[in-house]
DNA sequence: CTCGCGTGAGACTTAAACGTCTCAGATGAG
DNA sequence: CTCATCTGAGACGTTTAAGTCTCACGCGAG
C-alpha cells in the first residue's frame, strides 16, 4: 500500500542521483549485496517483483542504468568542481570536496560486475572526466605545487578506490561519512602536495 | 589440503600462496572475473569440471579456500614484517614492502562476494593482524613520526583498498606491478608521515 | 600383461533465478 | 458510478549452472 511515501523532506541524496525512489533503493541494496536477485531488490525497494520488471526490462538493464547514473554523477561532480580553473591546490580541494560527498552514493557501485559493452560505455563516458583530472595533476606538477614523481594514473587509481574504501568503511561501521570524507581529502592532498614549499615561478 | 608438487622453479608467486597449480589458476581467473562458473574456472586451470569438483566439493568451498589462503598470506606477510619492532617509519616501510609484493596475488580476491560466515571467519583471522597495524600507527603517532590527525582505521582502509586498486590498475594495463608497488608505498608514507620534522623526545 | 588409480567426457537431476503472463484489487479522474 | 491505470500476487516456462554419477581411456607399478 505504500506507493510513494513523499513526506516532509527526504535527506537522501541518492534520490537525486538515481531519479526515482525504486532505483535509489535498488542501488543501495545492490551496493551492499552485489549478487542480489531481482526478488531481493524488489523487496528492498518496497515493490513487487513484477513492478520492478515493469520499470526495468531485465536485471542487466537495471544494473546498467544504475551504474550509468553513478558514472554520470561522478562526471558531473568533477565538471562542476572546474578542475581546470584557478590554482591547482584549490582546484584539487574543490574536486575532493565534491567527490567526497558522492562516496556513499556511488562508491560501492564501482564494484559491480558488468557486461563487457556496458563497462566500455561507462569508461567512454568518464574518459573525458579522467583526462581532466590527469590534466589537473600535470598542471599542479608544472606549477610546482604537486610532486612530480606521482603518476597521474596512480592519482586516478587512488581516487577511485579510496572512494570505494570510504563507502565500504562507512558500510562496516568503521568510519562515519564525515570522517571518511575528511580523510579521503587529506590523503590525496598529502600524497600530491610537495612537502617542501608550494610554488616557485621563475 | 593435498601435497605440493614441487618441481623445478615456478616463477609464479601465486603458487606458493595457493598451494597447488589448480587453485592458483582458479584464483587468477576468479580475480579477473568474479562471476566465473565452475566450467570457466576448470578451463582456466586446464582441468575438467569433474576434476575441479573432486578437488573442491563445491564452488562456495573453492572461493572460501582461496580467500582464506589470501587472508593467510596477508596476515603472514604482515607478521613477518614485524610491525611492532624498531622505529615506526622503518616498520611501516617493511610492512608496505611486504604488502606491495602481495598486491597482484591477493588484491582482487578482496572483491569476492562471500557468504556471511566465511566473511566473518576471514575477519576473525585477520583481526589480530589489523590490530597490529593499528598499533603501529598509534606507536608512530606517539613517537612523533606520524600525523596524529590520521585515524588508524582509515589507514587500514587505505591499505586494503589501495592494494585492490593497485591490482586493478595492473589488470587494466594502466600501471606496471613495480610502479604500483612504489606508488602504494609512497602514498601511505606521505599520508602518515608528519610534514614538519620526525621525532621530538622530551 | 594386468591391475589400479586418476582423469576427461558427458549424461543426468536439481535448484534458483530470470522473464512472461494473467488476474484481481485499489485508486483517482471525469 | 465508471472507466482507465497501476500494482501485487502468483503461476508458468525457460535457462543456466551446480552437483552427481557412470564409463572409458591412459599410464605407471608390479
Amino acid at each position: 500500500m505504500a506507493a510513494a511515501p513523499h513526506r516532509g523532506s527526504p535527506p537522501d541524496s541518492t534520490l537525486e542521483v538515481f531519479g526515482d525512489a525504486v532505483a535509489a533503493a535498488a542501488a543501495r541494496h545492490l551496493a551492499l549485496s552485489p549478487a542480489a536477485s531481482m526478488q531481493e531488490l524488489a523487496e528492498a525497494a518496497g515493490v513487487s517483483r513484477a513492478t520492478l520488471f515493469r520499470r526495468f526490462p531485465s536485471r542487466a538493464a537495471l544494473v546498467a542504468e544504475l551504474c550509468e547514473a553513478a558514472a554520470e554523477a561522478f562526471a558531473r561532480a568533477v565538471e562542476e568542481a572546474a578542475p581546470a580553473d584557478g590554482p591547482p591546490p584549490q582546484a584539487l580541494a574543490r574536486v575532493l570536496d565534491a567527490l567526497g560527498r558522492l562516496a556513499a552514493v556511488v562508491g560501492l557501485l564501482g564494484l559491480q560486475p558488468l557486461q563487457e559493452h556496458v563497462e566500455a560505455s561507462l569508461l567512454a563516458r568518464t574518459a573525458a572526466t579522467e583526462e581532466a583530472l590527469r590534466d589537473l595533476v600535470r598542471r599542479g606538477q608544472e606549477s610546482g605545487d604537486f610532486r612530480v614523481e606521482v603518476d597521474p594514473e596512480w592519482v586516478l587509481t587512488m581516487l577511485t578506490w579510496l572512494l570505494v574504501g570510504a563507502a565500504d568503511g562507512v558500510r562496516l561501521g568503521r568510519l562515519t561519512a564525515g570522517s571518511a570524507q575528511r580523510h579521503l581529502a587529506a590523503t590525496l592532498t598529502a600524497a600530491l602536495h610537495r612537502p617542501g614549499g608550494p610554488p616557485r615561478h621563475p
